[in-house]
DNA sequence: CTTCCACGGGAACACTGGGGTG
DNA sequence: CACCCCAGTGTTCCCGTGGAAG
């Protein structure tokens, strides 16, 4: 047998620092049999759905909290205890209970009708096309196969929000709307919001309708951090193989971001890899610290790779002149240089603001409001991010990694530009 | 108080890609 | 098959507005 490329990624099995399926039980999807520190919160939530059993529709819910401090986990660990009871309770009854918890995740259905025909599918699969109808015909659709209780999971709920106020209030509506118009099926709502404002834009209409519970999930600290890796550790791994030290690391970083599991979770997975493949017999602190490094980088990188050719343009701009603060008039007259030379149509002044300001929240760039005064007017003053390494941001910019973000002829004079101006001479 | 530049909301448009109809 | 309906996305166009230097 030949040398291949896999062989220095796959172990052998039995020399695995992972358990059986273990590297799952680390990854962000996986919902765990025990919830440390979200006991409480997961009761209340079982507590107000509970009546569903007996015929009347909960109270819906709003749930807020920053990533990573167990919104999704809680839902869904209650959802799958509901579907429990449910069973259980249709094995002693010998007929079916009519009350349903379904998930729907607002950032992969990222519009209205991507919303409503999830809802609609998960009542009937495959009962809408994923695109074509109007929203009115899937409602229709809806309206008809509802049955009995749902209550509806809406995670990622300000997603929503966040491109069109108006639709996202106009799809509540019709959804809580729902419960007086028909009588055989009901809907109540869980929305789960990332932004931490306690608002969503909510219409007065609106709210008057959701009018529920609201929940805030505060971030972990570090030592509730640790108490979720030590059992995710116990399950995922051998014994003996995680340094207390390393997962004590883990939940340290976990904590400097906002308290976020998640994040806590793939530095673990990644220190674990990394430990395999340098075929070490235990996960140590030199593993987690490439860990982080790894992460960090990897961030930046798929950050930049995803980004539009346009916005790549700005960055490009930005990194050859790296120590120039621009104001968006400046930024706007390099841009279109750039256009001239790579013979590029270019976007107009107002398009660009938008794309510099999604740069500025994904916080590659630095775009501080300032008002300059007469003749200078009010303006942004835009620069890299000191904090993002040059390097991850041209690398992302022309490694598309099969994106196709960037036209290949574009792709290769960028490059050109860069080697002119000696920026790319260390890639 | 004027003046300046760009901010950013909103309408309108083009284009894409799917369903439904005759 | 030709043709219309519809939602979504990315864009342009128009324009009222902010805020500090002069």
């Amino acid at each position: 047998m030949g040398k291949n490329i896999f062989d220095s990624y796959i172990v052998d099995k039995s020399k695995s620092l992972y358990k059986d399926n273990g590297r799952n039980v680390l990854s962000s999807d996986y919902l765990p049999d025990h919830l440390p520190h979200r006991g409480k919160q997961a009761a209340q939530l079982a507590q107000i759905l509970a009546p569903s059993f007996n015929g009347s529709t909960p109270l819906n819910v709003l749930i807020y909290g920053k990533t990573g401090t167990g919104k999704t986990a809680v839902a869904c660990y209650v959802q799958r205890e509901l579907a429990k009871k449910k069973k259980a309770l249709e094995m002693g009854l010998g007929e079916s209970v009519p009350v349903d918890c379904h998930y729907i995740n607002c950032l992969i259905n990222n519009s209205p009708y991507g919303v409503m025909a999830g809802i609609a599918n998960e009542l009937e699969p495959g009962s809408v096309p994923d695109t074509g109808w109007s929203i009115e015909k899937v409602f229709r659709k809806l309206k008809e196969n509802i049955e009995g209780i749902n209550i509806v999971i809406l995670d990622e709920i300000d997603k929503l929000f966040s491109k069109n106020i108006g639709q996202g209030n106009q799809l509540l509506y019709s959804l809580t709307n729902i419960n007086s118009e028909i009588e055989k099926g009901k809907i109540s709502l869980i929305g789960i919001s990332n932004d931490t404002t306690y608002t969503l834009n909510l219409e007065q209409k609106v709210l008057g309708r959701i009018r529920g519970e609201q929940f805030v999930f505060r971030s972990y600290d570090a030592t509730q951090l640790r108490d979720i890796l030590t059992e995710r550790v116990e399950s995922a791994f051998y014994p003996n193989v995680v340094k207390p030290d390393v997962v004590a690391f883990c939940a340290a970083l976990g904590a400097q971001q906002n308290g976020d599991a998640r994040y806590a979770l793939r530095l673990l997975m990644k220190a674990g890899d990394i430990a395999e493949q340098n075929k070490a017999v235990a996960v140590l602190s030199d593993h987690a610290n490439q860990a982080k490094s790894f992460l960090e980088k990897f961030v930046i990188k798929e950050g930049v790779q995803k980004l539009t050719q346009t916005q790549k343009l700005l960055l490009t701009a930005l990194v050859l002149n790296k120590n120039h603060q621009f104001t968006t008039g400046e930024l706007y007259e390099e841009y279109a240089i750039l256009c001239n030379t790579l013979r590029i149509e270019r976007l107009t002044q107002r398009r660009i603001t938008d794309l510099v300001s999604e740069l500025d929240e994904a916080g590659l760039i630095n775009a501080i409001m300032k008002s300059l005064g007469r003749g200078k007017g009010r303006t942004r003053l835009i620069s890299l991010d000191a904090n993002v390494p040059l390097e991850e941001i041209i690398t992302g910019i022309l490694d598309d990694d099969g994106r196709d973000s960037l036209e290949e002829n574009v792709r290769k004079k960028i490059e050109h530009v860069f080697i002119k101006n000696k920026i790319y001479s260390f890639v």
